[in-house]
DNA sequence: GTGATTTGACCGGA
DNA sequence: TCCGGTCAAATCAC
C-alpha cells in the first residue's frame, strides 16, 4: 500500500483514503480472480476465499458510507442540477436501433448545433425506483442518416452487475477495430478464454461458488451502487458499465469507443479521476 | 388511471 | 452569451 507521502500535497486526505480503499479492493479482487482460476484450490481452501470476499465487502461498505457522507443534493429546484464531468461515457454507431436489454425512458429532445438531426435523451426507467444513473443519447449521424450514434453515460445500478459486457474479438477479423460486446444477463461470470485477448466469462452455477452468490446478494440488497472491482472479477481489463451497449444482434460494423474509460481505468485496473463524484464510482 | 412522451423552460459550463 | 443536458407540466396512449 502506498504511503501518504507519495500523494500530491494538495490532494485532500478524504480522497487519498478513498483511493487507498479502492486500491485495496483492487488487490483483493485480483486475489479472488486468481482463486477463481483454480477451482480445485477453492474446494480445498474455501476458507481463504471467504476471507477475501469478506474483506472486499467490508471495504465496499466503508466506501459506501463515505459516499453517503460526501453526497450532496445537486438538485434543489427545477433545472438546477450539476452536470457530470468526466463521467463514464461510451459511444457507438449503429445502423439499427436495437434493444440493448435495458428499459429506457425518453426525457428530452434537442436540436444540436451543426447537426441535421435532433438528439434524443433517454434515462433508465428505474431511475426513480432504484436511482439508476444511466442515461443515453441517440442521434442520427450527419453523414449517414440511416445510422445512429448512441452515447451511453454512467452506470446501470438497477441490475447491472450480471449484465457485464463481454467483448469478443472475432478471430477471423482480428484487424477490425470494431468491438463486439455482448451480455450475459443475470449470469455470474468466471474466467475463460475468448480468442487470445480477453478472459471470457461463462455462467457459473452459484452452488459451486457460494461466496459469489453472497456477494451478489449483498450487491442487490444494498443501496444499488456499483463496485468497480467486484464487477471486475473475471473481467480483467474490461471495465464495468456504461455498457449497456449491446445484448444481441449487434452489427459487425458497429463501432464502440470508450472515451472516458481510457482515463478512468488504467491498464493496471482503474484510476480515479474524481473521487468526489462517488456516484460515478461506487455502487 | 397510469405510465410514457413531448416540449418549453431552466441551469451550468465553456 | 451560447449551447447542451435536464426538469417537469402538459399531453398522449393504452
Amino acid at each position: 500500500m502506498e504511503s501518504s507521502s507519495s500523494w500530491p500535497e494538495n490532494l485532500p486526505s478524504s480522497r487519498i483514503k478513498a483511493i487507498q480503499e479502492l486500491t485495496k479492493g483492487q488487490i483483493l479482487t485480483n486475489r479472488l480472480r486468481e482463486l477463481l482460476d483454480r477451482p480445485k484450490q477453492i474446494e480445498s481452501d474455501s476458507k481463504s476465499v471467504n476471507v477475501v470476499v469478506d474483506k472486499i465487502l467490508k471495504i465496499r461498505r466503508k466506501i459506501r458510507m463515505k459516499a453517503s457522507e460526501t453526497k450532496t443534493h445537486v438538485k434543489t429546484k427545477r433545472g438546477c442540477y450539476k452536470r457530470r464531468k468526466n463521467s463514464l461515457t461510451t459511444t457507438k454507431v449503429t445502423s439499427t436501433l436495437i434493444d440493448d436489454g435495458y428499459a429506457w425512458r425518453k426525457y428530452g429532445q434537442k436540436t444540436i448545433l451543426n447537426s441535421k438531426h435532433q438528439r434524443n435523451y433517454y434515462r433508465c426507467s428505474h431511475k426513480n425506483e432504484k436511482g439508476c444513473q444511466a442515461t443515453k443519447q441517440v442521434q442520427k449521424t450527419n453523414e449517414e442518416p440511416s445510422k445512429y450514434m448512441i452515447t451511453y453515460n454512467g452506470f446501470h445500478t438497477c441490475n447491472s452487475l450480471y449484465k457485464a459486457p463481454q467483448i469478443i474479438r472475432e478471430p477471423s477479423d482480428i484487424r477490425d477495430n470494431s468491438t463486439l460486446i455482448s451480455f450475459e444477463t443475470n449470469a455470474l461470470i468466471e474466467n475463460n478464454k475468448v480468442g487470445t485477448c480477453f478472459p471470457s466469462m461463462k455462467h457459473t452455477p452459484k452452488e459451486d461458488f457460494p461466496y459469489l452468490d453472497r456477494m451478489k446478494q449483498e450487491q442487490v440488497s444494498s443501496s444499488d451502487h456499483y463496485a468497480p472491482w467486484v464487477s471486475m472479477v473475471g473481467l480483467s481489463q474490461i471495465p464495468p458499465e456504461p455498457m449497456s451497449i449491446m445484448s444481441s444482434g449487434i452489427d459487425r460494423e458497429d463501432v464502440v469507443s470508450s472515451e472516458v474509460l481510457s482515463s478512468t481505468y488504467s491498464t493496471h485496473g482503474y484510476e480515479i479521476d474524481d473521487i468526489n463524484d462517488f456516484d460515478d464510482l461506487i455502487w
